[in-house]
DNA sequence: GTCTATAAATGGATAGAC
DNA sequence: GTCTATCCATTTATAGAC
């Protein structure tokens, strides 16, 4: 009931942060339950006592994780914001993924487990991906209704912006391979997604 | 050394063809060689004569898998091609991904254990996306030195295409939700994809 | 609630016969 | 090469004292 667990964390806080840690290093089926309490400095039975089983425990964790790293677009996407600016602010909120080791960790681990919890499978659906595309979706419609742009699905288009400046810097770095590009190369493929994807919708 | 093996599998293929079924139901973790020398129908003994340990069998299987099936791009994109036929035949078979059930298991289980397993994101991505975004790119540069096309950077380009019809079918479906997109639907997404980056780069 | 100690089961890997 | 049987470490989960 206490919010101020900074200075005194419980034991089940102990645990939930051990838990992050080392199910988004090692997944689910390498983490033992005695490296966790081993981690969070307790024992193994007070886990058992927060938690019925390590599968709950996963669950609880990562599910908290999805909520907490979840699309946090503010509202940005006002209708009358021009869409060059638009879509650079929205695409400057997306290029998280990539940036932040802890997403990028939890996009795998949920994607690895999610045929074994398919609840976590759309938990990060919900909480990450679907409110982002809603969210451009809607304001690509506008633009459509308002002459400025000319989209057939403007919901696939939203998807298809996003697969463009995720893919070509997610996908490298969620295999592991070649280098992390710079800043300034990501801002330049950033520019060209947008150039492209304007000039490709904008109405004649 | 007899190329005929599916008469007669020898024990060894029995194993490889478990292991390939298995590891991509259930990842590394919670796939035992107990069950793996069940459905195999050998002995564990068996198992670990034609393989050191569980480690450079399930490296050797999913590396196999990779080569297997990779990128099968023929030379279809000639420089000759128009545009909009070469962008069709290229997303064409880029979405493969989406439809084979094995290639999007695949997919998920290199992607969980690329960390533990460096290999296997490196041998993905040099059978699979490296040599499409590499075919994609030498043609996209080349349409830039005809005049035909206006792109600053082929190779970012090209990753930005493969991610606009990756992304919308592929990540769901990945992730476990919604419901599969009716064929039509996919031909609809791709067809506003190349529109989309056609327009987008068509020279002036 | 928390700990130490342990139960019960399963994991990877091996021994020795054939 | 192949099998049955087994070893040993580790795992999840629990018992009982404090």
């Amino acid at each position: 009931m206490n919010e101020i667990t900074a200075c005194t964390p419980s034991k089940r806080d102990l645990i939930v942060e051990a838990a992050k840690k080392l199910f988004l290093e090692g997944g689910y089926g390498t983490t033992s339950m005695d490296a966790l309490a081993a981690e969070a400095g307790v024992s193994k039975r007070t886990v058992y006592s927060h938690f019925d089983n390590k599968e709950s425990l996963f669950g609880a964790v990562m599910v908290g994780l999805c909520s907490e790293t979840g699309c946090t677009h503010p509202s940005i996407l006002v209708s009358d914001t021009p869409p060059e600016q638009a879509l650079r602010e929205f695409a400057s909120n997306m290029v998280g993924l990539v940036q932040a080791p802890e997403e990028r960790d939890i996009f795998r681990v949920v994607l690895a487990e999610s045929i074994q919890f398919p609840e976590l499978g759309e938990a990060f659906w919900s909480y990450g991906p679907e409110p982002a595309k809603q969210l451009l979706t809607a304001y690509l419609s506008e633009q459509v209704k308002r002459g400025v742009l000319r989209i057939d699905d403007a919901a696939t288009a939203a998807m298809q912006f996003i697969g463009m400046i995720k893919w070509p810097h997610c996908m490298p770095e969620l295999f592991g391979v070649g280098t992390p590009a710079s800043d300034e190369a990501r801002q330049r493929a950033l520019d060209q997604a947008i150039s492209i994807f304007l000039e490709g919708t904008r109405a004649k």
